[in-house]
DNA sequence: ATCTGTAAATTGAACGTTCATTCGGTTGCA
DNA sequence: TGCAACCGAATGAACGTTCAATTTACAGAT
């Protein structure tokens, strides 16, 4: 039952996702997401008491796919490099293959929502948060430079998001040698 | 009356702008563009044939006024480091000090009006046209490395807009001490 | 097994509001 | 006198939300 449940939602969620990425968050009424997830209305509101809910709902479902995709993939026994070179392909190779959510979050980062959602993030970690204590866990090591951490991530994270919008948009393929030309850009600006 | 033409229109653009950064593009209605600039929504009607032109026109206006407040101030004589730090510096102080624009600028290039753009953004020299051939400029004269443009450029203009955001939210100030912070992790990225 | 009562899940037509756009009329200037 | 600028009430479509009715799920009684 419990089961049956989460499924539901996350195919509500899942064809939100495709819609707002075609049309944008004010282009995808709510009538279109039941018709699309193949529910009526009511169905919708049964679940999610507005669509300004579903859509912070949504946000922090999409949080946790990012986190626990870069974070649980990360061993903490290898050398810190490789693992600031995985964090930063994996965290490029997330938002290719989901475009769906690096849309939304996009979107969602840049609207009126994303006020609304800073409580959330204080709660459950959000990436930006992992990516800080990543960092400053380098710094402790002494394989980081020790700068202000949020310069750092500013970064780390806007170029990781900057360059997948590259390749999203064709200018550049994720290949091995793209991914290790901006890791080699970030790292060696970084390491101690 | 061409100045009057264009004062009225820059009016309409200015205030648009301070209504979509606090209520983002769908929390903007026309009446209340028309409120806002003291103006008749039939007004608004006679330079914009629709929303949407009005919104793409603004784009444009945005662009122009980035650009040229970035690009203006370079000295193509200066040492190219120089140059590199200055680029990326005003970058972020236009940002810091045009919070509307950086707002609407944001908001836009996540939408789906993105796309309506882009045979604009290929005519009209858009920003990041012209970082990509100030860092060609840079590698012709040696001063950077050869690696795909496009991933230097994601590095450049990504730190540069989070680090902007980081900014107007408050974790970072923007000050020397931080701006040289990033220059220095993009420059030791990326010099020759 | 079958029946029954209840609560949860699901439905979608209907409602009321908001909003982009229209258009017939007015003003001001050349 | 004519034309461009300007006005704002009216229009009609779109959208978020509601809710009364219907179906489904299932625990306990028989």
């Amino acid at each position: 039952m419990n089961v049956q449940f989460t499924d539901k939602i996350e195919c509500i969620f899942k064809h939100t996702l495709a819609l707002i990425k075609e049309n944008g968050f004010h282009g995808t009424p709510m009538s279109m997401i039941a018709k699309s997830s193949d529910v009526a209305i009511g169905t919708i509101y049964h679940y999610f008491p507005s669509k300004e809910n579903l859509i912070l709902e949504l946000f922090t479902y999409c949080k946790k796919k990012i986190n626990s995709y870069i974070f649980d993939a990360i061993d903490p026994e290898l050398p810190y490099q490789k693992q600031f070179a995985m964090v930063l392909e994996r965290f490029c190779k997330f938002q290719v293959d989901n475009t769906d959510i690096f849309s939304f979050l996009e979107q969602f980062h840049n609207s009126p929502f994303n006020e609304l959602a800073h409580d959330k993030q204080k709660v459950g970690g959000c990436d930006e948060n992992n990516v800080i204590n990543f960092l400053l866990k380098g710094m402790e090591t002494n394989s980081l430079r020790k700068i202000d951490v949020h310069v750092m991530a500013s970064a780390f994270i806007g170029s990781a998001v900057t360059f997948s919008k590259s390749v999203l948009y064709g200018k550049v393929p994720l290949d091995r040698r793209h991914l290790e030309e901006l890791v080699e850009i970030i790292w060696n600006g970084v390491k101690q």
